[in-house]
DNA sequence: TACTAATATAAGGTTGACCCAAAAACCGGG
DNA sequence: CCCGGTTTTTGGGTCAACCTTATATTAGTA
């Protein structure tokens, strides 16, 4: 026997499954694989042992959906990682798109009571650096995808969801962080990218990186 | 590719090895095995892998010593442990002889930009919450075990070294902490335990655990 | 010196988390 | 309704870290 609980991988995949749970309902596995850069072997292997557990159920050559189980599991993993990334980003002050990957290592090695004594330590907070939210489920009134505003609309910047660091450090690069007000100017014709207006000057954004970034519209059309 | 250095295991190897060095230097992998709670084959199997990597010297049948290059590993695995020792008690509250534990899963899974960040977010402190130091190697002046005060004799207890959360509990229900000034009446006959006067009472603890609370001497004789 | 207890090695197993290559099952478009 | 591309399964490997049960080696002591 050696740690009570399952690992590091297990958690990796619940967190990853949940993440992507948010797009579509059965996410499928080779999307799994991909995000958690494994084989689709490898990651067919442990959705096996997860499903045996309980933790996530697995319809062939549809996808896979986290059960209850396995979804408490997931936001417990979720909670942790941005509890931490609070902490390093307003305590240890490290920047904004660095702190994700320190947080991935310490969110397995957190034990139940530090976790809860950072989030007193910390007051309680709703929502990580990039925006997500901490403790309840996503929800929060009419949020949707950057990419999904439309021409002329005006919107903060709440959160950015599927992280990874080179988004991260992308965005910092154009000062679109969380809070921040942009419009809508245009979309550039042939797929191109967005161009937004903000008080920082005028940005653009390709539709890839926009589909991450989630706003709250504030108003349809230009004032 | 997996993590980019060497995992877990391995650290705690070092770390323990380190620990152990303390005592007598070449250390017996079979204590090294028992401290770790694997079997004497696992460790020598382990030994040879880091030896190997240069990170220790095995003398068959008298025991291993750390190289330059594991003394340093090990080391930094130390400062990070008490590092979030540190963190864990005086930030987060967390009880005295729990921290240990906790700090033991996180050390793994910190990088080098969190641990510099986090001993300045702690001031730069130079020792754990158990007394142990954090910085430049152990020295300090005139340390030396609880088990070899001279009856009579009165000390401040300043560390306690090969922790254990049982041994850690066990002094802080005793009330013996790090800064408890301690004069030693008498010790019980036939291995007894040490009969200690203290500002808080009388205080009867064993020779093995005395043997693990170091003291600085203040007065060999009563005053 | 010869013996015993500690130490080391050898041999063979297990488990988790990966990999590849190839075969089989499936789904949807033409 | 059939064919091609995606997805899954099958079979066979690797590696690290453990395990047990022997068998050898050695150090220290009687």
């Amino acid at each position: 026997m050696k740690h009570d609980s399952f690992h590091e991988s297990a958690e990796m995949y619940l967190k990853t499954a949940s993440e992507l749970a948010g797009c579509n309902a059965p996410t499928p596995i080779s999307t799994l694989a991909g995000r958690l850069g494994v084989s689709a072997v490898s990651a067919t292997e442990m959705v096996h042992r997860l499903a045996e557990q309980g933790l996530l159920a697995h319809q062939p050559y549809r996808g896979i959906s986290l059960t209850e189980t396995g979804q408490q599991l997931a936001d417990e993993v979720v909670r942790r990682h941005r509890l931490w990334e609070c902490f390093l980003y307003e305590r240890l002050g490290l920047p904004w798109h660095e702190v994700h990957d320190h947080a991935c290592r310490l969110e397995h090695a957190t034990t139940p009571a530090v976790t809860e004594a950072l989030d007193a330590f910390l007051g309680h907070p709703v929502a990580c650096p990039h925006g997500n939210p901490i403790c309840g489920r996503a929800g929060a009134p009419a949020e949707r995808p950057l990419s999904e505003l439309p021409v002329g609309g005006t919107a903060v910047l709440v959160r950015v969801h599927p992280e990874s660091e080179s988004l991260l450090c992308y965005l910092a690069e154009l000062d679109l962080l969380p809070g921040r007000r942009v419009t809508l100017r245009e979309i550039a014709p042939y797929q191109g990218p967005l161009v937004l207006l903000t008080d920082v000057g005028v940005r653009y954004i390709g539709r890839e990186a926009a589909a991450h970034v989630h706003i709250r519209l504030l108003t349809e059309d230009p004032a």
